[in-house]
DNA sequence: TCATTTGCTTTAATCGTTTAAAGTGATAGC
DNA sequence: GCTATCACTTTAAACGATTAAAGCAAATGA
């Protein structure tokens, strides 16, 4: 069973293809098609089961009616969430979203994009990914309209929808003092990732307003190629300096899963020995023995953000838009009271 | 910045698009084009930062070296695991993946695979939902290249990767009989697809060949659509019966985070109260207090096999395969020893 | 010297659509 | 009776690539 295209159906009916095409793109009227005709060709689009060549539509239309989506990783609660709303955004507007994960490497993120430009995507919505500032550099230049979300590089402007990371950060550690925390931890990756410097700005920031003096033994960086065993270190280092921290605030929800992890195991029990903060959402937050508090980000927002500003640069172009959404704190049981 | 095209370059080297293009195909050779020229056209590529439109080339070569990939859930975490290793693999074959969630839902499932058929994928791997059968009647009629994973329906002949459901539940219910289990609850999906029923019968029959006679209160049947209340209830029946059950075995990782989130909020100990054992893997067995004994899918073999299958099916046409795969039972801490 | 071969290049059709523009026969207006 | 309009329909040129086939000098052979 071949293909049937707009030729088969102008053959079976006994017209031309353009006739059939005004019709089965709703020009039926426009065009002045007959009513027997259009009758007609509606009739063998039907019974021979036309599908249009989309890329044959593509090509000649410039327009592919598909956004390209490079999220940092699959794994990632934010990535599944964020790819969710993307797509529901994106049907709606009648768009396809074309996907992929660069496992947070800056090759494998550049590939993705090439192949999304290659296939002629609309526009892209991209997680940058560490030292990916020439890939962003190389669409402005090649005016590809793209948006980027969660994460953005502040020497160069672009379009982003991203956390107000400084003030979530912030807004969490004020929190932990206010619970009366008086040594609090911050467990960090060891990064050059803007946005995870605001959090470790907007930690300090709270520690230096509430007039806590700060130990940089608190400011825990981990390698992310090693990080689990560094987390380990990291907590014993917290756990047991003289003054040993009383409380914890992961950066992300991978670091504090693992650093939970550990704290089971070495049978410390949160929050009677350390309180425990975190970035982002994880299903398993819910199964620690205390629900575990945390920052949720407002992916619902932030996919509908990034879609609809992508939308408006694929359509009207000149466009800047730079919007800064807030997290809520969800408050568990994981934190002294 | 206009797109360049093999045309820009052509006029920029003073040559023939054809000439052009047998050079950026790698058959500079055996067309006999002169070094100077294929110099001369590479360089000037470079220069002007030449993107092959994939989408006139898909047109012109019926190809468009893409596979379409539709998952029940992105956030379930075996579709994550399962994108991940298709991506992978297809990668590895030069092959991009497009790729959609149905959400469980019959229509925008066979939405996205018309959607994915007019996008001219090469072929499609599918995760089907609950009386998606038409949609894969449609498929074979159309002589689109497809294969079935995780799920498959018996009464239609498919290519399909799965897991031995069957026998997981088997094992995993002989494993909890082994510890001294002898009233044994199995939750359940309430549903009409194969490989659920297929766990219920490998649950069924590891009781009745180790001489347990079964009490139809165990087999609880969960409706989807209220999921959490019902596991509620479910897991209250259970555990209230005259005979109350020491152990409970779940379908699915989904139905077991919720019943450990309710056993934790009535403050059952697992496994001193009840012993916990569920299929698939979830990033939240890892932190409840007791690692959940769990069924652990091979998920990169079946991305592997998928991927390979299909591909075998693009390329060589007919072929006929069902791959059934074995799951690994990770042993926690969630069952009496 | 003329025909053939060699080495390289161009021409032009094609993929399945869209869509201006031109074509056609009937009817209406004057 | 001649032109204009109307109500349709077809023609044909794109879109950006691929690739047989044809074209064309220069070199070689007889």
């Amino acid at each position: 069973m071949k293909k049937v295209g707009l030729k088969d159906i102008a053959e079976h009916v006994g017209v031309s293809i353009a006739l059939v095409s005004y019709v089965l793109n709703g020009q039926a009227e426009i065009k002045q098609v007959s009513k027997d005709n259009a009758q007609k060709i509606k009739a063998a689009a039907e019974l021979l089961n036309y599908r249009p060549n989309q890329i044959a539509k593509s090509l000649k239309m410039h327009k592919t009616h598909t956004i390209g989506l490079v999220v940092a990783d699959i794994n990632y609660r934010f990535s599944t969430g964020i790819t969710r709303a993307i797509e529901a955004e994106a049907k709606k507007a009648n768009y396809t979203v074309l996907f992929g994960s660069s496992n947070e490497n800056e090759d494998t993120f550049a590939e993705l994009v090439n192949v999304l430009i290659n296939r002629q995507v609309d526009g892209l919505i991209l997680v940058p990914v560490e030292n990916s500032q020439d890939q962003i550099k190389m669409l402005q230049k090649a005016e590809i309209p793209f948006v980027l979300i969660d994460r953005n590089f502040p020497e160069i402007t672009t379009n982003h929808i991203a956390l107000d990371n400084y003030k979530a950060a912030y807004i969490a550690t004020a929190y932990l003092i206010k619970q009366g925390h008086k040594r609090i931890a911050f467990i960090n990756y060891d990064t050059n990732m803007f946005h995870l410097h605001e959090r470790n700005r907007g930690y300090l920031e709270a520690l230096k307003d509430n007039n806590i003096a700060f130990d940089e033994d608190w400011l825990q960086q981990i390698n992310s190629n090693n990080r689990v065993g560094d987390i380990d270190q990291s907590l014993d280092k917290i756990l047991n300096l003289d003054q040993p921290c009383d409380a914890v605030f992961f950066a992300t929800d991978t670091l504090a899963i693992n650093g939970l992890k550990y704290l089971n195991k070495i049978k410390a029990k949160v929050p009677q020995d350390i309180s425990v903060l975190s970035f982002d959402e994880s299903e398993a937050f819910e199964l620690f023995y205390n629900l575990v508090t945390h920052l949720r980000q407002p992916v619902e927002a932030m996919g509908k953000a990034a879609v609809d500003t992508l939308l408006e640069l694929i359509n009207h172009s000149k466009i800047n838009k730079q919007i800064s959404l807030e997290s809520d704190l969800i408050v568990g049981q994981s934190c002294r009271e």
